[in-house]
This record gives C-alpha cells, structure tokens and sequence, in this order.
RNA sequence: GCCCCUAUCGUCUAGAGGCCUAGGACACAUCCCUUUCACGGAUGCGACACGGGUUCGAAUCCCGUUAGGGGUACCA
C-alpha cells in the first residue's frame, strides 16, 4: 500500500513543539516507508488564523528540515468540496438543519450539568418538519448543518499505537456540526472535524497520525467516513508531550513553539533528536542519531503510549553534544545570529581569530545563545574589576610575573597559546612556585573572573587584540 | 460529572512469562583529568504504583483500586 500521511496544523498560533513532534512522526513514517508527506493547512477558523502563524509553521519545518512532498494546501481555498460533501450527506438524509440558538444550546447544557449529565446536543432538530423550518427561518434565524449519529453504536479501530480502541456513539455528545450557513443562505465553511474527512479523503491520506487529543475525534470520523463511503484510513495517536509536572505543556513552561527553541539557541538537529526520543526508541539503544538515520528503522511498535515529559536537562545535554560535533566553521556559522543579537559584531575580526575564539569557547556552551555571555571578556576593553581585587593579587611573585609578562608582550605582536604556556611556565621556574600561584592571579588579572575559557588561549587571543598588555598594566598600577 | 487513554529509577526509556539479584541515557554524588569553570573519563545512588487473580514461574497476561493525562464546542 502506498503510504500517504499529511501534516495538518491550524495557524492560529507559531509552530508548537507538539505539531512538530507529530510532524517528525509523520515525516519519519513516511520516509520509512517511501510514501508522500503532504502538509495541508487547516485555516477554516477565521476569527483565529493568521497568516503570521502560516508562515511561522512554514519556517519552522524549514529550519528543522522536515521537508514535505505536497502541499502546502490550505483548506479556506478547497471550500467548493466540503460544499459539496455537505449536500451529499444532506440529500441522503444522514444530515439536517438544526436552528437552535446559542442560548437554547447553553441553557440545554447547563440543565444536563445540573443534573450530573454529560453535555450534549440532545438531537431536538433533528426530525423538524417543512413548517417548523419554515417558521424558524421566517424568524431569521440561522441554521448549522449537523450530521446524525447513530446511538448506541460501537466504533472501533485499530491504533497503530494503542491497539484496540473503541469508542461508544452516545459518548459523542449528539449529532455534530459539521457546517456553518452563511446569511445569504449558502453553505459556509466547515468544521474541523468534516473538512478534515473530505480533506483526507481527497488526498487519500493511508496512514492518519496525530496527537492523543484526537482519538475523540477520530470516532467522529470514522462515522463520517462511512456515510461518505469510504473506507478509513489507518490512525496512530502518539502521547502528547507533558510538562515537569506531567500536565499538558503550556506557555509557563518556558517555551512551547518551535522558534522560541531557535532563538534560545538549539540546534534544530538536536530539538529533532529529542522530539524522537520524547516516546520512541531505536532496537539498539542509540540515543544520538538524525531524523534520517530514525527514518531506517521507524515503527510505531516502538512508540510508548503513555505521555512523555519534557526534560530540559537532556535536551540540554543532547544540545551540547550537537554543538561539539560540529566543526569548528560549521559552529562559527551557527552562531552568527547570536553574535549579532548581543550586539557584537563579529565579523570585523579576523577569521583565525573568530576560529580560536569559536574552538576556545566551544566546550563551554549549552545552547549557542551562551556565546555571548561565554565570551564577554573579550569585546569589552577592560573588564569590570571589582574593588577587592587588588588585595588578592597583592603578592610579590604575582607582581614578578605580571611585569615580566608585560615586558615579554611589549616585544611581540602575535602569541599562540603554546608559547603563552611557555611564559608562564618561564615564571613558574625562575620564582620556584606552583603553576597555580601564577595561572589563578593571571586570570584575575587578566578577566577579574574566578573562572572561565582555558587561560592560555585566553591570554593568547586577548593578546592578538591588544587587550592583555593594558589591562596587566591597569591591575600592576594597583599592587 | 461522564467517556477514553496511560502507569518500570527524579526524568526519558529497555524489557513482549523464566535470560531481571530489572539494562541504558539525562540529572545528582564522588573520584580522575585540569590553574579554574566547562568538556571528557570512571564509579556510585536510584524504579517494576497498590491489591487480587492466572501460572510451576510474572515488570511482563486478566480484574479492581489509586494516580496522571486527554476529551467532553456552531475551536482546531
């Protein structure tokens, strides 16, 4: 069987990592298979959709390299077939007109709450006769096209994640809109849950997956499909992605959508690697691999139905084992627009320098947003000594060694982090002292940080910026 | 409220009746490397939610309880 699987997300808000996730399943399904990866755009809600959002998804999947083979399709411009879907399902008698008024549904509702009833539609419209709607529209009022459930009925499916799953009719809640009438008495557009059949139908989707908060909808469909005619696809609902505290993830968790990752500095291979992860696991245990390589053995066999959380702190360490595998000008490039955004124009350095600077720096970041920040000291001209600091310099082998180093820079214009060591290591022998009790009071010195970067190379790039000899000079000025 | 789904270390997971005194990864702790932080390496800590069955034998099968999640729209 051709396998034929389709994105389907509704720009009413930037790419979330949940749709992302879903995007990567179905992505890596249909690469497992060679089949056809179709993303379509379900913007019929119109109050919500921006095109802001559209655009948002679009770069998303862009940046994380899920690149589909159809599409993209938008549903606002198919409205011609749900049209005609509803006049299908109207003539054969498996929908009507219903007229009840916003009210008359709430006030419904709220006598079923009170009675500890589930709320649903009670089918009250649904055997109106030519008068009754006669005199409701007389009224002005305007009707919804609702679809007849069967009740009781079971619907079952096979899940490709669940197994078995059935579903009974009476726990829909009534016959279903499937469609708005628009004033002049046209069919408007539809709701999710038919255009989604027809849309499916249409671009005869083999393999439906999508997120656990469908499988409601999914017995819905299964009804639709059948008063259309049609056999239904195949479904998979994988677990949604749950918070620290194991509810449904939200704004307050930090970041929701796939940009926010992005600009935190996350490699869009590594959101990749964990989003797979967040549920599925290879045969073999391999905790690090691309979507490409996933895409050799993906199976939903191996996809967990109980809901992940999300872990910073893997994705975190993931992140960090992306950036190390990169080389050197790779990671130059990907940090750029962090550079940018500090401010730092990184570009008016020379290249060699931006390399060490990269490779020195490199083992210190988690996401790329932490270049800045790692590498403050050395786009500052001097850094910020705090007032007690000359008292911890304030002995005379660090007085020594920072005037002898001051002496030896004056002559050279270059310095490499070998022969920075081999100075340091000149002191070490002519004072008789311990590496430390040069190398801790030269970083001081030199950063006026306890920590940070390797100190040699530190020195050395310091150094080819003119920077050391000043800054060496301003602490001696204070001993 | 009602319906559905789920349940192995703190987290993500391996495990499809004996291979399990339950394996891996992250996190955490200790040690090593190192001027420091980080990186890297090593070791350690740490779980089958509970109660009944079924079976010679259950993390694995069944039932119940509990807990968590999802759904319950003229949103998608």
């Amino acid at each position: 069987m051709t396998v034929r699987v389709r994105l389907a997300p509704s720009p009413t808000g930037n790419l979330h990592i949940g749709t992302a996730r879903t995007a990567i399943f179905n992505w890596l399904y249909a690469r497992r298979h060679g089949g056809t990866f179709i993303l379509r755009i379900e913007d019929t809600d119109q109050e919500r959709s921006r095109d802001a959002f559209t655009q948002n998804i679009l770069d998303g999947l862009a940046w994380l390299s899920i690149t589909y083979d159809e599409g993209p399709y938008f549903q606002t411009q198919r409205r011609d077939r749900y049209v005609q879907g509803v006049h299908q399902l109207l003539e054969r008698g498996l929908a009507y007109y219903c007229y009840c008024s916003e009210a008359e549904l709430e006030e419904m509702r709220a006598i079923q709450k009170a009675q500890k009833l589930a709320p649903r539609y009670d089918n009250r419209h649904r055997h109106l006769t030519p008068e009754q709607r006669q005199a409701y529209e007389a009224e002005g009022r305007r009707p919804v096209i609702r679809f007849k459930i069967e009740e009781p009925r079971e619907i079952r499916w096979h899940d490709l994640v669940r197994d078995h799953v059935v579903w009974n009719s009476r726990d829909l809640g009534g016959d279903m809109v499937i469609a708005r009438v628009e004033a002049s008495g046209e069919l408007g557009l539809p709701l999710y849950n038919f255009a989604v059949v027809v849309d499916d139908i249409d671009m005869q989707i083999s393999h439906v997956i999508r997120g656990e908060d469908h499988i409601a909808n999914t017995a819905k469909q299964i009804l639709l499909y059948e008063a259309l005619g049609v056999t239904p696809p195949t479904f998979a609902h994988p677990p949604l992605i749950l918070n620290a505290q194991g509810a449904k993830i939200s704004k307050r968790d930090g970041a929701t959508s796939v940009s926010e990752f992005r600009s935190l500095g996350y490699l869009p291979e590594a959101f990749n690697n964990y989003m797979i992860l967040l549920g599925w696991s290879p045969s073999d245990g391999q905790e690090l691999f691309s979507i490409a390589d996933a895409a050799q053995h993906f199976d939903f066999d191996r996809v967990n139905a109980a809901g992940a959380r999300f872990d910073w702190d893997k994705l975190n360490w993931l992140n960090g084992q992306y950036i190390r595998a990169l080389t050197v000008s790779e990671l130059g490039d990907r940090l750029q627009p962090f550079w940018q955004q500090a401010g730092i124009d990184i570009a008016a350095y020379p290249d060699s320098w931006q390399q060490e600077l990269t490779a020195l720096i490199a083992p210190s970041l988690t996401v790329l947003a932490d270049a800045p920040k790692v590498a403050t000291t050395f786009f500052v001209d001097y850094p910020e000594y705090p007032p007690d600091i000359w008292e911890s310099l304030g002995s005379e082998v660090v007085r020594v060694a920072l005037t002898a180093l001051v002496e030896v820079l004056k002559t050279r214009d270059t310095l490499t982090a070998a022969e920075a060591n081999d100075l340091v290591q000149a002191q070490v022998a002519a004072q008789k002292v311990k590496k430390g009790a040069i190398m801790k009071p030269l970083r001081l010195a030199l950063t006026a940080e306890p920590h940070g970067t390797e100190l040699m190379p530190t020195l050395a790039l310091l150094h080819q910026r003119q920077l050391a000899i000043p800054r060496l000079e301003k602490v001696l000025s204070h001993l």
